[in-house]
RNA sequence: GCGCCUGUAGCUCAGUGGAUAGAGCACUGGCCUCCGGAGCCAGGUGCCGCAGGUUCAAAUCCUGCCAGGCGCACCA
């Protein structure tokens, strides 16, 4: 797994000097465990560590500090860009790395631009992503917005690591929820032409449903009171379905997420693809009759029981639609599918691995990931919904009211399956408590900061015009290893398919670029250029109450050369790249100024 | 009752076997004559739900229990 490219160096240096103890025969095991090189939690510990000692000793029944010893001789003599090996104890190796070695990430960063980070994992693999596929029931809420900017973040990280994605919006179409839609609005309908019509006892009860029925209204007038009720409810359903799905469309495109493909059920249906599969599964014996239903025998693939896919009324259930869908999916030739879901369909997920299994592909060829609830906070206390009554707040609303950026990032703040609380309140303000402004910031600080050294005639070089020696301060290094762990981490986000990590890793390199910038000057001071040199700031007498709030930090008494300015604008450059590849990543813009 | 998910600082949460477990918020006190103060610094808090086990090493893996959420339709 490609770390940072200083890892990278380390892990083969590594690899060498364990194949060298073998040669010299201190090792008999041919098996070399996975090396594994990691930054220390303390300082004193060095650049790099790595535990591979104790792993080597596990297998080869010798005391891990003798080996890692050994290997640390072996590391100090070969290599050139290690300055000191330690161990410690059990059985650690802790590594020096000499400082401009580092300067080789700030070149490499430089040399792929806005491809630092992305990678061929996945080999041109061919991924299905499935997300949202609300019914078209009704608008989107805050759940389906989670959802999306995961399934979207997702498409974003896979495509990015190799894979080649495909974006799917199922549309469930058919069926009981949409009878009941049509009835609910055809009630509407009739009601706002005066004539009594009941609602039915489930239906939907929404106040949209009312204003969707308003449109049809002014879009067919009065034709539908005469037609016959099962022809006029086909009408108003079909009508509804269309306003609804658009109203879908819309919002998302609002929130910058886009498929490549919508995927009706009715299609599937009335194409005889779900009679295909069933029957496809009888001739496996998977499928079986009893009670005036067929079943499908899920219980063979760890269900708990067996599920009715056609009902005694001769209608398909939706796991028979599910399971033609899926089977479809997989006959197009993908390697594997990705499905979101919420978190309440989790029960579901033996059954459709189960029907993967019984069409004859490996139970990982679906993934399925939950999306736990979301909630809103606004002054801090819980907003009231209830699906029932229709009455949720919707994922439009709250895009009109924060923005496509900050709901995005706050969606995508939390692990998938533990449930978010939505600070309104929080994505709104404009500030550094709020995690989107404080990295957009750090981009758009940066971005400032480039037009001033412009205006003052001083450009931006490149990293390798640019002396990055002179990049040694703690708060320099810092940054720059933070740089070169990018790459993996959007390799760990992909296949773990959290991209949470991101998030929290965008946060992190603001915090230490801020750090920086407020300890470290990087264009020359005019303040005391009064004398015709750059450089050292005026000290202020300091009481020790200031001095708590500054000092140690040391920046104002630091001298800005040349070659720091512009080793540092090289470095910020390249800062810049990261947080916004990281951005674009999570689908959030990167601002030149806010 | 059965199944899935979650229990980590006052709150919200990171931490896919490594060393003395972290961040943000909240709270307190500081820091702007110069590159964006939308920023920074300094303060402390943890039987990592509980109990066993595996391991040189466990918040992490296994088993059991406790608590919360969700699911257990011929609805989607």
């Amino acid at each position: 797994m490609p770390g940072g490219i200083i890892q990278q160096q380390v892990q083969v240096a590594i690899a060498r000097a364990v194949e060298k103890l073998k040669e010299q025969g201190h090792l008999q095991n041919a098996q070399v465990p996975p090396i594994v090189v990691e930054f220390p939690k303390r300082a004193e510990w060095g650049d790099l560590s790595s535990p591979i000692a104790m792993a080597l000793a596990k297998l080869e029944r010798k005391p891990p500090h003798v080996l890692a010893a050994l290997l640390a001789d072996s590391l100090q003599a070969t290599c050139p860009f290690i300055e000191q090996v330690h161990v410690a104890p059990p059985g650690f190796l802790n590594l020096v790395i000499r400082p401009d070695a580092w300067c080789a990430v700030l070149q490499d960063v430089e040399d792929q631009r806005d491809r630092y980070g992305w990678s061929n994992l996945g080999q041109g693999k061919r991924v299905l992503l499935e997300y949202v596929s609300a019914n078209p029931t009704g608008p989107l809420h805050m759940g389906h917005g989670r959802g999306a900017a995961l399934g979207d973040a997702l498409a974003r990280l896979l495509t990015a690591t190799g894979y080649t994605v495909q974006r799917e919006y199922y549309i469930n179409d058919a069926g009981r929820q949409m009878k009941l839609l049509a009835a609910s609005v055809y009630a509407r309908y009739c009601q706002h032409f005066g004539k009594e019509m009941a609602l039915p006892e489930d239906g939907y009860w929404g106040s949209y449903i009312e204003q969707v029925a308003v449109q049809i209204a002014q879009q067919v007038g009065r034709t539908l009171l005469d037609r016959p009720i099962a022809a006029a409810q086909e009408e108003c359903g079909r009508l509804a379905y269309e306003h609804l799905l658009e109203t879908i469309r819309q919002d998302l495109k609002a929130f910058r997420v886009e498929f490549d493909s919508w995927f009706r059920e009715t299609q599937l249906i009335a194409s005889g693809a779900v009679q295909h599969a069933l029957d496809m599964l009888r001739e496996k014996g998977l499928v079986f009759e009893q009670d005036g239903a067929l079943w499908f025998r899920s219980s063979q693939f760890g269900d708990e029981k067996d599920r009715v896919v056609c009902k005694q009324n001769g209608e398909y259930t939706y796991l028979a639609s599910d399971i033609a869908y899926h089977y479809d999916k997989l006959q197009r030739g993908v390697d594997f599918l990705i499905n979101i879901w919420g978190a309440d369909h989790h029960g579901y997920v033996s059954r459709m691995q189960g029907a993967v299994q019984a069409f004859g592909y490996a139970t990982d060829c679906l993934r399925v990931v939950l999306v736990q609830m979301v909630s809103l906070l606004r002054g801090g206390k819980k907003v009231d919904m209830s699906k029932r009554a229709g009455e949720f707040v919707t994922l439009r609303e709250v895009l009109d009211e924060v923005g496509p950026d900050a709901t995005r990032f706050f969606f995508l703040m939390r692990r998938a399956d533990t449930p978010l609380d939505f600070d309104l309140d929080l994505a709104k303000t404009q500030s550094a408590e709020n995690p989107v402004y404080y990295v957009q910031y750090a981009h758009a600080r940066l971005a400032s900061l480039f037009r001033v050294a412009q205006q003052r005639g001083i450009t931006v070089p490149l990293v390798r015009d640019a002396p990055v020696h002179v990049l040694v301060q703690p708060e320099e290094l810092k940054l720059i290893k933070q740089l070169s762990v990018f790459p993996e981490l959007v390799e760990t986000c992909a296949q773990t398919l959290e991209p949470h990590r991101l998030t929290f890793y965008l946060q992190e390199l603001a915090g230490l670029l801020h750090v920086f910038y407020f300890k470290h000057r990087v264009l020359p001071s005019h303040v005391n250029g009064e004398k015709g040199e750059e450089g050292v700031v005026k000290k202020k007498k300091k009481t020790l109450d200031e001095v708590q709030g500054t000092a140690e930090a040391g920046m104002v008494q630091e001298p800005v050369s040349a070659e720091k300015t512009a080793a540092r604008l090289a470095m910020l450059r390249q800062v810049q790249t990261v947080i916004q590849n990281g951005l674009f990543l999570l689908g959030v813009t990167a601002p030149e100024s806010m």
